[in-house]
DNA sequence: CTGAAAGCGCTAACAT
DNA sequence: ATGTTAGCGCTTTCAG
């Protein structure tokens, strides 16, 4: 591989002749520059990134970093989050958080390969964000609440959605609604719970145990659950999903078993994931405004990297979509 | 930030020992090494990524570039590399190739921020796929035909799988049969459209251009072209959807028109994304053997990371998946 | 086992 | 406008 040296002396210029002409600095001659140029290109130079990373001490990207880089949830918010950073003349890249302590995120936090960063993994430690955020590397936490210095969370009212929710279902005449729960770890899990307790409560209707089963988030789980609780007999009337994506394996599993939804059964969800307009029937759930967030973490991150102050907290309201999966008894 | 220098100062020890102390190098004594591993962490010493890899020339990190990292489509592909990469001790970083020449991707190939990189993202030029594979750069190419040294191919038979699809069509009885396209300068579509063809051709049929419309690979784009396929009067009586995307958009336009599928029009899609089995009805298409393909591509890739000989391209067979949105006439 | 020293490839003062 | 030079932080010979 050639180097910037190569050019130079194939150019017959210094090394930092080069690098200028290279770098398109103004203080270099046209025809000089021209020369190196041809030179490069013969000798078909590159740029080494690392030798300039290290020079410049800073890598012009950010990350972002993602429990799991295959799930499908969360393709609004990427696009916000490039959108913004393609504006600032920034290069994004996403990394998984999969592999625990020695996943790629970690080693990108911790070794500062990027400039910041925004989180979405809840599998990461807070103390790994705490010790790695500081003056030059600021992170965005979106799925947690966690305060440190040079570390915003961006926030979505997941309580008030699972209130929204529940209060929907109960407005419509439910008494016997089921909920059925994310990951035990997961913050925005807790939140959406406590939304669904509190208009319960509200409503003087009792929680039962058997009526709150787990999905950890994912349509297999939402499937599963959703089997087993037919199987107790005794179903609700209405059965509020944590989120989307269990609430679409809950359908698959209501319709296997003939139990029509909304007829038999009223279903809502979480998240509005682009799927929940296309499955049948048509979802009715709670809205996540992924593209705000995703934009509002990017733009924070943006100010911080140029030493603006910004609040140490933001959070989202949320509103319902209203589609056919419920009715009124 | 703390560096090694001020490490081995605090320690009381030279440089290198410092270094090897760090990297556990067992040529350290057990006590100098609690000595260099406590300054370490009394300092919060984290090593400069940038610096190791400039020095290592390696980075133990690939890339896989998709075109847009929001696009829902690749969850499979995407875990079954990145698990992969897990196995060998590699990170995984997947970039974005929007932006054309100035994407984060196309910056991560020609500056060689990684080791190796998988291609999945149309929008990138040959040449520079061309001119960035190189001896310590092997790139794996899924969405093209390419030849050129260190660079080899992991293709889907699409031909055979747009035959497939056409043909059970055809072999249950229908003649009027739509192709919606994907966008022109896809190579995934035109096999599928050759294969759409041959199909046609061997049973005698005539492929009309009015039933051939472009969806783009999108939900919407399918969605639209339907639309229109319904304005025009005269409907097909199967449609064969060049991915799962644009029919799950022409299963919404048909369902809001009041065609019913599959009594009125059969529709086959291609790709067998996780969505199609949750649609109405569940969506009869061909599927990619996407695990495979992403495990395969991934462990090529590692093969020539260490230098062992691979053949220059590989291609996976197709099937097909019957679910409910084809009936014979 | 430890220490001194030589770079990796590049940028950016500084000097000419 | 161009050249000289000193590092960025780290790993890794090579001598003690």
């Amino acid at each position: 591989m050639a180097t910037i040296k190569d050019v130079a002396k194939l150019a017959g210029v210094a090394l930092s002749t080069a690098s200028y002409a290279l770098s398109g600095d103004s203080k270099v001659s046209a025809k000089t520059k021209a020369k190196v140029l041809e030179a490069a290109r013969e000798l078909n130079y590159r740029k080494n990134g690392f030798a300039m990373d290290l020079k410049r001490s800073r890598t012009n990207t950010i990350a972002l970093i993602l429990t799991d880089l295959s799930g499908p949830y969360y393709s609004e918010l990427i696009r916000s989050v490039q959108d913004v950073a393609l504006a600032n003349g920034y290069d994004l890249i996403a990394c998984s958080s999969m592999g625990g302590r020695d996943s790629t995120a970690v080693r990108f936090l911790r070794e500062k390969r990027v400039d910041g960063a925004i989180i979405l993994a809840h599998n990461i430690h807070d103390d790994i964000l705490v010790e790695s955020a500081g003056h030059r590397f600021p992170i965005i936490v979106m799925d947690r609440q966690l305060s440190s210095d040079h570390l915003v969370n961006v926030l979505v009212d997941g309580e008030q959605g699972g209130y929204l929710a529940t209060r929907h279902l109960i407005q419509a005449g439910h008494q016997k609604i089921a909920y059925i729960s994310g990951p035990s770890n997961s913050y925005d899990n807790a939140l959406r719970y406590q939304g669904y307790l509190r208009a319960m409560r509200e409503a003087g209707l009792e929680e039962k145990s058997k009526w709150r089963l787990n999905g950890n988030f994912v349509r297999e789980g939402g499937y599963s659950a959703t089997k087993m609780m037919i199987m107790q007999g005794d179903l609700p009337s209405a059965v509020f999903y944590g989120n989307d994506e269990m609430a679409i394996g809950g359908l698959k599993a209501l319709e296997e078993r003939g139990v029509s939804v909304p007829d038999d059964i009223s279903v809502i969800g979480f998240d509005d994931i682009q799927l929940s307009e296309y499955v049948h029937p048509p979802l009715t759930t709670i809205r996540q405004p992924k593209h705000e967030a995703g934009s509002l973490a990017g733009h924070l991150l943006f100010q911080m990297l140029n030493g603006e102050a910004v609040d140490p907290s933001y959070t989202l309201t949320i509103n319902m979509i209203e589609r056919s999966s419920v009715r009124s008894v």
